[in-house]
DNA sequence: GGCCTGTGATACCCGGGAGGTATCACAGGC
DNA sequence: GCCTGTGATACCTCCCGGGTATCACAGGCC
């Protein structure tokens, strides 16, 4: 009646992002045949066309649509519950420690109210043991998800906090960071616009979900590579004000007066209700 | 490695929540031995002890309380993947309409604000056809979670909001209800202490979670059963505002001024990425 | 037209594992 | 002592998940 399997689950997942059969059961690692008659049967128990067979490759029907998504939310889940249990059992490696924490951090991102945190956890009595996991980009939800982390700092605007409990740590303004010796370095402040199109020096452009914005400036994968691409003056880029923090010494960071401020919040999965955690984030909340 | 099927989770929800291999057994319509079987391999796959054998019945690990909590939310989200994708299919047994909604709405409140908001809905161009799917006492919140409904009414602070969406609609304040004779109910208002503490009308209990909190009152399973033993003299109950609207002649409502105020959202899986979805909640933010 | 290519579907086979039955090992209660 | 009720073990059966070989068909070539 209502069973569906994660096996199934994954499978029709492959399929319906490979759009392709072939492809699908070589990256689940099978062959093609099995897997065509899986998703057959998976379309029987449901009632339900999920894929429209053109001779020439496969599109998703309306619920195949629906079917994607909520299945890749059901498979987080899964895995999610797999990899906490682990933790909740010391059973991911280490071997030992019984309580610990997972906390997703944006690789690069304001170390002092991270230290401070961190400091301000560990004093409490009976803290658990907090692991620091650097993440990519705007990951951190992804992390949350699907059980790597049990708690992320996330930045507004630039992550979505859609499904998560949350709380305001700290909001701070946006800086340009630009080559000390450029003619904008020595202005008091400027405007988003007086950045974003100067014909000298293009905004640099960071990978949103593997892919880049179109622009003429460079293409970034991490903070090195920036900071290095603007000490040589070949582009600007805007961080919120606690990027201070690791310019060297050929940057300048100039105050943006128009941008949005960034809003750094602890978020961790509604459903979580785990000691730890709530002591966690009560630290947090106190700073 | 990461796999877990849906079964597994299944199978260990059962026992976790029986606390017994047989009753866990029997209730997934299986034997007993394969039961242990899946468990033990579930255990050494995690590589975590789920449950403690003592001779004399069955206790949980810290471990196996984190797989429950988190085993519950996966099996929701797998259960509520096979219940949208048939719903988008059309083939959830009536046959046919490709765009529908389910609006999950506690059976007997208020029915003003529903009526305004379904008309208007209606109203709109393209609207998807509507559902309103009576639920329990605060049972809208399992509703979502578990694909029954797409999109619920909820009651601050009834109801936990927890893992989901919302938005604010209608605010009001609460009323006691009492028969129509009683002494207080001449009185323009009243003070919560006031009503709760009568020697000759205790406040009626309603079931949470299946069980009655403990008191003197009558236990009350629906409000037809609430309104006649209010009408009889024998109960007092409070509610939000909007209950007057399905008051008898032998009530009186009396405002309450210390009760907190009652909040109705509406409210969806924060996930949810359906065009018609979005049209509702548009609409009833409008109203 | 004849042929090759690439798609998903079908036919058939095999082995692992999910599930059943029978039984054991052990702790309590009378 | 025995009986009861617990979960674990042993062993068997058979289903079904997965593999290989092949088909059916649509297009693109020359």
């Amino acid at each position: 009646m209502d069973a569906l399997e994660t096996r199934e689950l994954r499978y029709f997942v492959a399929v319906a992002e490979e759009l392709h059969f072939g492809r699908a059961a070589a990256r689940l690692g099978m062959a093609q045949p099995p897997l065509s008659r899986a998703i057959q049967q998976l379309e029987r128990r449901l009632g339900v066309r999920l894929l429209e067979r053109d001779r020439r490759g496969v599109t998703l029907t309306g619920a195949g649509e629906m079917l994607l998504h909520e299945g890749r939310a059901a498979l987080d889940a899964a895995t999610a519950a797999v990899r906490r249990t682990r933790r909740a059992g010391g059973a991911d490696g280490t071997g030992s420690s019984r309580n610990r924490l997972v906390l997703a951090v944006k690789a690069g991102s304001s170390h002092e109210l991270l230290h401070k945190l961190l400091d301000a956890y560990a004093a409490e009595p009976g803290a658990a043991e907090v692991e620091v996991l650097p993440s990519g980009t705007c990951e951190q939800g992804e992390m949350l998800r699907d059980g790597r982390a049990d708690v992320a700092l996330m930045h507004k605007p630039f992550n979505s906090l859609v499904g998560f409990d949350s709380e305001e740590l700290m909001t701070e303004g946006q800086v340009a960071i630009l080559p000390a010796g450029h003619p904008l370095a020595a202005r008091g402040s400027l405007t988003v616009a007086e950045v974003t199109d100067l014909p000298d020096l293009p905004l640099a452009r960071w990978a949103r979900d593997g892919a880049y914005p179109p622009g003429p400036g460079p293409e970034i994968r991490d903070q090195t590579q920036l900071a290095q691409l603007i000490a040589l003056g070949r582009t600007v880029a805007v961080f919120p004000e606690s990027a201070r923090a690791w310019l060297w010494a050929e940057h300048t960071a100039v105050p943006l007066t128009d941008a949005p401020p960034v809003v750094t919040h602890i978020a961790w999965p509604a459903h979580s209700r785990s000691l730890a955690l709530a002591a966690l984030i009560r630290t947090a909340t106190r700073l």
